[in-house]
Order: C-alpha cells, then structure tokens, then sequence
DNA sequence: GCACCAGGTATACTTTAGGATACAGGTATC
DNA sequence: GATACCTGTATCCTAAAGTATACCTGGTGC
C-alpha cells in the first residue's frame, strides 16, 4: 500500500521535473526571453531587436530567433519591398511565455534585492 | 518628450531583462529546479536525493548542491553521528522559488500538449 | 563608380554545462 | 581481513553556449 503511493508519488515526481526540463530546454538560456520581449516590446526588424540587447551580438541574436522560430513562438515574414525587409513577430502562442517571464523577472528582482540587503 | 520617454522605457527595459537573466543565472540548467525540488519533497540525504533523479551522475548533484548552497536556497549540515551523517535541507528563502518553478511546470506540461497536438 | 545599409553568415575561439568513470576515507559488517 | 556503504572528489571528456571579428549579397543614394 505505502509502496503503491510511492511509485505513484515517484511518477509524479518525474512527471514534473521532465516539464520543468522542457521548459528550460525551449525558453532557457541567457537570451531567449530577453529576445521574445524585445519583439514583444515593438522590435521587428533584426537590427532594431540587436539594437535594443547590446551587449549580445548579432551571431547570438541571428540563432536565438531561428531557435524561437522552430519552437514556433516568433514568426518571420518577408516583406517584398525595395528594399525587401524582413520582420519578426511573436505568435499568438508566444503570449503563453508572460506566465513565465513574468515571474522570473519578480523572483530576480527579489533576489537582487535580498543580496544587497544582507 | 517623446525621447525622454523612450529613454525611461528603454531603462525599464533593461532592468526587466537583468532580473530575468540573474534568475537565469541562479535557476537555470537542467537540474537546480529538479534538485530543490526533490529536497523539498522530503529527500535529506546525497544518496536519497541522488536515488531520485537517477539520469544526473553525483558529480553533477555534488556541483549542484554546492551552488544552491552559495546562493542560499540549502543548507548543508553535518550531523555528529557515528557515521556522520550530511543533511541538507531547504531554506525558508528556498520557498519563494515555488513562484518560478510552478509556472515553469505548467508551461511545460501544456507545451507538450501543444506538439503532440500538430 | 563608390560608399553605405539591412540582414544576416563564416570562421575561429573561449567558457560553461554536463557526462563517464574511478576511487578515496571513514565506518560497519561479514 | 575483505567487502560494502556513505558522501562525495578527481580526472578526463564532449557538447552547447556564447564571444569576436570579418565578410557577403543585393539593394540605395550620390
């Protein structure tokens, strides 16, 4: 009986970790969220998005946004113009990473906070 | 007036994406949510903690365990029995990691969801 | 023609994260 | 005396993340 719950509680257990993990996987990373609130922000173009982070450099910024755009979180359309321009937007699904961001950018504040005052 | 403005939304700006990367800095990786985690879910002891994520060698706990210590989510302390035993334990501060780890759990678990749906 | 801009890519490098394996040093047990 | 358990550390390695710098292509403006 104990052991029953065990397993079950263990298999929770891993249930959670391994979403934890997914999400570190897609949304980790020194940059990826600071790029999707870049574009959030109003950024569309490339140099407007390096312009706003620049302390990462533009070989960064150019894989960060082919990794958002795989796990479908930005878009990328071209702009048949002359000159053909190329813009970025978050999707609709992308709006989901708020109740993430959101917290991380709290619990930091927080904690530079607790640094500083001990 | 309009640069004024954009000049204090851009300092916001920058201060949101510091928050979120020392977040980064201090959660982020595979395993440190994973490992507070299992503490807080009752395992004390290296061994027992090490048991409940079987895919991180020791050597990985070992580091792990070292720099939640450092940033002051554990404690670590060594019990006078014979043998010896070592306990580590969360912290009260530890707690307030819950505002990031949930949010990341749910995220997760709904992003799968979302593949496994196209 | 020439310089310049946008939106990147190429190349080469360093740093950090994480993994595989072994085993140490003390206690306890057979 | 050999062996095993506990809490790690040591050594070596690979892969991924991140950095620095240069360069490319296809326009535009002068």
């Amino acid at each position: 009986m104990k052991d029953k719950r065990n397993i079950k509680e263990n298999e929770r257990f891993r249930v959670k970790i391994r979403a934890i993990q997914d999400t570190m996987f897609v949304l980790g990373g020194k940059w990826r969220l600071p790029v999707i609130l870049s574009i959030y922000s109003g950024n569309k173009r490339f140099n407007d998005i390096a312009a706003s982070i620049p302390e990462m450099t533009n070989r960064v910024l150019s894989k960060e946004l082919k990794h958002l755009e795989e796990n479908r979180l930005i878009n990328r359309t071209i702009i048949p113009d002359y000159p053909v321009r190329i813009e970025y937007t978050i999707t609709p699904y992308c709006l989901s990473t708020q109740s993430v961001a959101e917290p991380m950018e709290k619990w930091g504040k927080n904690h530079i906070k607790m640094l500083k005052s001990q």
